[in-house]
Parts: structure tokens; sequence; C-alpha cells
DNA sequence: ACCATTATTGCAAGTCTCTTGCAAGTAATA
DNA sequence: TATTACTTGCAAGAGACTTGCAATAATGGT
């Protein structure tokens, strides 16, 4: 299960766990598209969970530490989102520019190409971020 | 010559060429890297021109609109980039984590994997970042 | 070259996302 | 249950970017 899972992380790093952070996690859960802070924070609210828009940031953060949140700037979005990492692997994804929808795209074609842009470039190549955007099957 | 060009694209949408946008465009003529609002400024500063950075961040806009400029968000910069577009093609970028150079990746892998994710999603694809991180030469 | 028109600029203030300081609250361990 | 130290909420701050507005300057016609 996964809080226990995470409860051994943050075990191992000296954190606790804390009714806040189960409210978050449970929500990232739950949720099928990367949620930002104040969606989140709005999110909980609605859930009638007692929450500081501070310590959502301050939970993200934690489980980005931890490495079990990926954390995605989107173009022009001016805000960034989390999602879950636990379970899923690493993918890229596509967002609607008319109604914001994002949707996973379970597959990353930069393999061979890092090799390319390593020889290219002499960087040591370590990250990468793709991301697609366009008109959603609702929005065309 | 690039300022005949701009001038008439600003003509075009009721705009005027000033001594500030000349300024703003040949710096981003001169320059190799993507630069940000505060760069821009602080180089400007640097080259004896009078401006604000307000006036910077209307500026970049406005090149942006008459789509002579790139904006890029790179990953957890927290600040947006902007390049020529005009005289160059499409392409990509890495930056070093430790030292924050950035340099272009003459390359676009993503035509056919376009095609393939408009199948897939049934979104009809626009745009695209992508953008590698790692280590220069230099920084290893 | 001058004038009238209107876009542009600089300054101040505002917005938005995210971070930090600190006292009060609470989880973990014995 | 008592001790310890991690976590929380509130207030304040930092940084990127935007907006309101009066002063300034580019443009086009004379
Ligand atoms: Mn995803
Ligand atoms: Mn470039
Ligand atoms: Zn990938
Ligand atoms: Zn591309």
């Amino acid at each position: 299960m996964l809080e226990t899972i995470i409860s051994q992380g943050l075990k191992a790093t000296g954190r606790r766990m804390t009714r806040t952070r189960k409210a978050v996690l449970s929500l990232l859960e739950r949720t099928h598209e990367p949620l930002s802070a104040s969606e989140i924070f709005a999110q909980l609210q609605e859930d009638q969970v007692t929450i500081d828009l501070v310590t959502v940031y301050r939970t993200v953060n934690v489980l980005k530490d931890l490495g079990l949140v990926a954390q995605l700037d989107l173009h022009h979005e001016g805000q960034s989102r989390y999602e879950l990492k636990e379970g899923r692997k690493h993918h890229h994804h596509i967002r609607c520019q008319v109604c914001g929808k994002i949707v996973d795209l379970l597959l990353c074609p930069l393999k061979k190409l890092t090799k390319l842009i390593e020889e290219r470039t002499k960087f040591v190549v370590g990250d990468h971020i793709l991301e697609f955007t366009g008109f959603c099957p609702q929005c065309q």
C-alpha cells in the first residue's frame, strides 16, 4: 500500500507521517492528472481537510525529495504540477491549449537521441522534458 | 536586414520602431544564447542604453506576438528566455545544470512521433517543447 | 520643419507563485 | 505520559511578470 511505502521513506529521512501528508498523498493517488499546488489546496478544502497552502508546497517538495512525486513545469503555465511516480513509468504529457486537459503519453522516444546528443555536444545528458500541446477531442 | 524586416511587421500591426526596440533587437541579434528579461535589462544597462525592465518585458512580448521571437520556459528556471527566430530553424536546447550554459541542438526528432500521438490520443497536436539538461564539457 | 495624433515609455503599484521565519501544535519514541 | 524534535499555520518576503497612468516620442500629414 502506498501509504506504507511512503511512511518508510519518510522515516528513513527523519520525517513523520502526518494528517496533511496523508491527505495530499491520497488526493494524488486518486487523481489522474498532474495537480498544481493551488489545485491540491482547493480540492482538499472541498474535502473538508484543514490545510494551509504553504503546507501543500512543503508537502509536495518533501515528496519530490523522496523521489515519489514528479514536478512538471508545463509551457506557459506559470505554476508547477505534481504527479505520483510510484507505480508509473517515465512518460510525457500532452495538454489541450483550450481546456487545459492533460493526458499521459505512455512513451519516451529519447533513448537513442540522448546518445547522439552526447556525441555532438560533449555534454553528459542527465534529464529531459518533453511536452506536447494541441487540441483535445472535445475542443477541436 | 533584420531591423527593416521587423519595422514592416511593426507597422503592419500599428506599432512603431523605437530606440528601445532597436536596442533589444540588436542585443538578441548578436547574442547566441536565449536571454531572460533581466539579462536583457542588465546587458543594455551595461551598453549605456536607458531602458526600464518593464519595457523589456513589453518588447519581448511584442516580438513574440509578431512571431519573431521564441519564448522558452526551461525546466525549473522560474523565468522565461527569449531568442530570435528570424533566420534560424526550429530547434531545441540543452542546458548545463551547473553553470547554466545553454547550447542549441540543431535537430528535432518529433515529426513522426506527432502523427503517432495524434492517432493514439485523438488530439490535434500543435506544438511541443523538448529540452535536455546535463553537464557541459567544462563542468563534468 | 511643424503639428496633431496616438503608440510607447518609465515609474509605481499590483498580481501571482512560491519560500522563509517563527511560535504553537503534534507525531514518534521511550 | 513526558520528552524531543518535526510539522504546521500565519505573516511576511522574494522574484517574475503585469497593469494604470501621466509624460514622452514616433508617425504621418501639412
Ligand atoms: Mn502523467
Ligand atoms: Mn536556440
Ligand atoms: Zn522521456
Ligand atoms: Zn521540435
